[in-house]
DNA sequence: GATGAATGAGCATTCATTCAT
DNA sequence: CATGAATGAATGCTCATTCAT
C-alpha cells in the first residue's frame, strides 16, 4: 500500500501561517515533522524523543512552544484545519445557488485533500482525540463557524424547493458522506486515483442524494 | 456528548459465536469488557491493567488467550467485523435487483449498528491500527469475501442500465458513504436518531446518487 | 566461533546410566533436551517452556521428575560430573607411578570434554552455580571423593623426590590449570584443534611444572 | 566460604579512569555497586531495581548512561578488562628476556586479581556472556591488542632456542592457565593464600611447562 | 502418573515532564 | 530563550510453579 506523500511547500506555507516569521521558524520546525511522527505510529505512541530527533530542535524548546505533546498534536492539528476551513469558506463563497455550493464544497475538499495528503490524513486521525479532550469545545465551535454559512446556503435550497425536505441532521452526511469516505480509502492507499479525479463525480452524486 | 450504549446480551451472543461453552468462558470475560476499555481510552492507552480489574480475569490468562494486547484488538475486531458480515450477507443474499442490494446492505449496516452500538465504534477505532499491523492481511481477505458479492450484484445493476457507468473504485465511497458518514456522528454523540431512523432515506439517496 | 559438537549416543549413554530403563525414558529426554537449552541462553534464561518444547515432555512431567529448573541443572550437572569422575577413576587407577597419573588424568580429562563437549561446557557454565546454590555441599563431597585418591598417589610422589615440595592448595592448578584452560577455549569455539590432540604435550607441561 | 574483598579505593580508580570527573559521578556510582549485584546473583538475575538501591541512583539516570542492563555489565567488564590490559602492559614492557616476560605477565595478573578481587570476578563471571553478547567483536580486538606483544616477544624466545617449538593455540593455556586456575580457585573462596602468594611458583612452574 | 490451563509476583524498559544551568 | 540530564511512575509482558482433572 503507497500512501500519498504531498509537497512539502505547500505544508509549509500552511505552517507559516500558523507560526509566522522568523520568530516562529523553531516552532513551525517541530509541527512539520511532527506530522510524519504523528500519521506513523499514532499521536499516542509517537514519542517527545521521536519529535525531537526528526526536528532537531531541543526537548525543552518543544515545551517552550506547546505546553505537552497533546499540545503540538493540537496545533498541528488547527493549523491543517483553519486552512481547509480557509479553503472551504473562500471556494463556495461566490456560489450562485445550492448546487453550486454542493460542488465547490466537494471540489474545496478533494483539492485540500488531494494537495496535502498528509495533513489531511492527521486530521482524520486526531480529530476524535481532539474532540474528547480539551480542545473539544474549541474545536465545536470551529465546525460551527465553517458550516453556518454553507447550511444557511443548503437552507435557502430547500425553502427555493431544489433540495428534499430531509432531516437537518441528514444533510453533512448526504452531502460530504462520499466525499470523506473515499478520501479515507485514498490516504490509506486502498484507492489510486486522486480524489480531484473524481471531484465531479462525487459533487453530482451528492447532489441527486439530495436533491428534490 | 451522550455516547450510545448497546445491549449487553447482543454483544454476549457475538462473542459466544467468537469462543464458545464453558471452555470460552474466560476468553469471552476479557473480550466482553476490553470493548468499553478500548472505547474509552483508545487501544494504545488501555492498559492491561485495565482489561484485568475489568473482566475479573488474571493477567496470565489474558496472556494466554491472546498473544498480547494487541491479540486481543484484533479478536475483538474480528468477533465483531464477521458478524457485521454475516448481517450483510443474510440481508442482502435475497435482495431481487440491484437496488434492492443498495437497499439490504444499507439496512443491514445502520441494524446492526444500531444494535451494537459500542463494538460498531470500536471497528471505526480500530480498523486502520488493524490494517497496518500483523492482521492486515487478514482483513482484507475478509473484507474482499464481504464485498465481492455485492459487488457482482451492483456489476449486473450496470450492465442492466440501472446503474451509471461509474469508476469502479468510487461505488463504495457512494453506496455506504453517506451511512457510515451518519453512523460516525451519531456514534460519537454529535446525532440523536438512530442510524435505524434515517435508513430509508439513506438507502434512496445513496441509489440516487449511483443510478444511471 | 563453531562450538563442538558431541554424538547425541556418546550422551545417551550418560543419561542412561543416570534414569535408568524404560522407567527413565520421560526423564532422560528431559535432560538430553534440557542440555542444548542451557548451554545456549544460560540456565537462568532458559525457560521451562523451552525444555518443554525440546522434550517433547509436558510441563506436569517435567515437575514430577524434578523438584523445579534448578533440580533439572542439577540432575544433569550431576550426571556429566560423575560420569567425568568414573572415567577419571578408571584412567588413574592403574597408573605405576605419580607421572603417570599426571599423564592419565589429563589424559582423561581431555578425552571426556572431546568426547561429550556440550556436557563439558555446561559442567563449566553450571558449576558455581551449583556450588553457591543447595547442591553445593553435595558438589563438595563429589569433588573430594574424585581427587582424594589422586591427591594420595601425587603425596606419595612428593615423598619419593619426583615432586617438588609445594603448598598443596597449588597443585591442582598446576596440573589441570592449562588442560582446563584450553578445554575452555576449544569449547568456546577459541581453538580448533580437540583438546586430545595435545593430550600428550598438556600433561608433559603439567609434569614438568610440579616436578622435583 | 569466604570470599575475598577488595579495596574500595582501588576500585575507585579504575572506574575514575572510565567516567573521569564531576560529570560522571553518578555513571561510576552506578558501576561501582553494580559489582556486588552482578557477582552476587549473576547479570541475568540481578535487577535494575537492585542497581538503583545500592547505587542510590534512579532507574531513568540508570537508563540514560547505559542503554540497558546488558549495557551496564559490559561497562563494568570494560572498565575491569582495560584496567588489567594497562597492568600487564605495564608490567610485561620492560621485561628483557622471554623468561622475565612470562615471569612478568602471571605476576601483573595475581597482582591485579590480588588488588581488585571483586573485579576479578566480575571479568571470569561476565566473559562469555559479553563475548557471545553485541560486544563480542569488541572484546575479541582487545584480547588481541592486549596479547599480541606478548606473543612477539614469546615467539622471539622460541627462535632463540629458550622457549620449546609448541603448538601456538597451547601457549596461553601453559602460560596462564595454571594461574588463572588459582585465581579463580582463590575467588570462588576455595583457597586461602593471595595469589601473590605463589607467584612466584607459579611462574616458575608455567615457565618449566613451556621451556625448550 | 500425566497434563496444561491458570496464576500473579516480578521484571526490564519507556517516556512525558521538570528544572538547574 | 534554550538545553538536555535527571526523574520515577507506569506499563506490557514473562515465567516458574501449582493443582484440578
Amino acid at each position: 500500500m503507497k500512501r500519498p506523500r504531498g509537497s512539502t511547500s505547500r505544508l509549509a506555507a500552511v505552517l507559516e501561517l500558523a507560526s509566522p516569521g522568523e520568530r516562529g521558524a523553531s516552532r513551525r520546525a517541530v509541527l512539520m515533522h511532527a506530522l510524519p511522527c504523528f500519521n506513523a505510529r499514532g499521536i499516542e505512541a509517537a514519542t517527545i524523543e521521536d519529535l525531537r530527533q526528526r526536528s532537531g530542535q531541543s526537548v525543552g524548546t518543544i515545551y517552550h512552544h506547546f505546553r505537552n505533546k497533546e499540545g503540538v498534536a493540537a496545533a498541528l492539528f488547527f493549523a491543517g484545519f483553519d486552512d481547509q476551513s480557509r479553503a472551504i469558506a473562500e471556494r463556495t463563497a461566490d456560489a450562485p445557488d445550492a448546487q453550486a455550493v454542493v460542488a465547490a464544497l466537494v471540489a474545496a475538499y478533494v483539492e485540500w485533500v488531494s494537495a496535502l495528503p498528509e495533513l489531511a490524513a492527521f486530521l482524520f486521525l486526531a480529530r476524535e482525540t481532539i474532540a474528547q479532550g480539551p480542545y473539544g469545545a474549541e474545536l465545536a465551535r470551529r465546525l460551527e463557524a465553517r458550516y453556518a454559512p454553507i447550511d444557511a446556503r443548503l437552507a435557502e435550497g430547500v425553502r427555493a424547493g431544489l433540495i428534499a425536505e430531509l432531516p437537518a441532521e441528514l444533510i453533512p452526511a448526504l452531502v460530504l458522506g462520499g466525499t470523506e469516505s473515499y478520501c479515507r480509502a485514498w490516504l490509506a492507499g486502498r484507492r489510486r486515483a486522486r480524489p480531484t479525479a473524481h471531484a465531479g463525480l462525487l459533487a453530482e452524486a451528492a447532489w441527486r442524494g439530495i436533491a428534490a
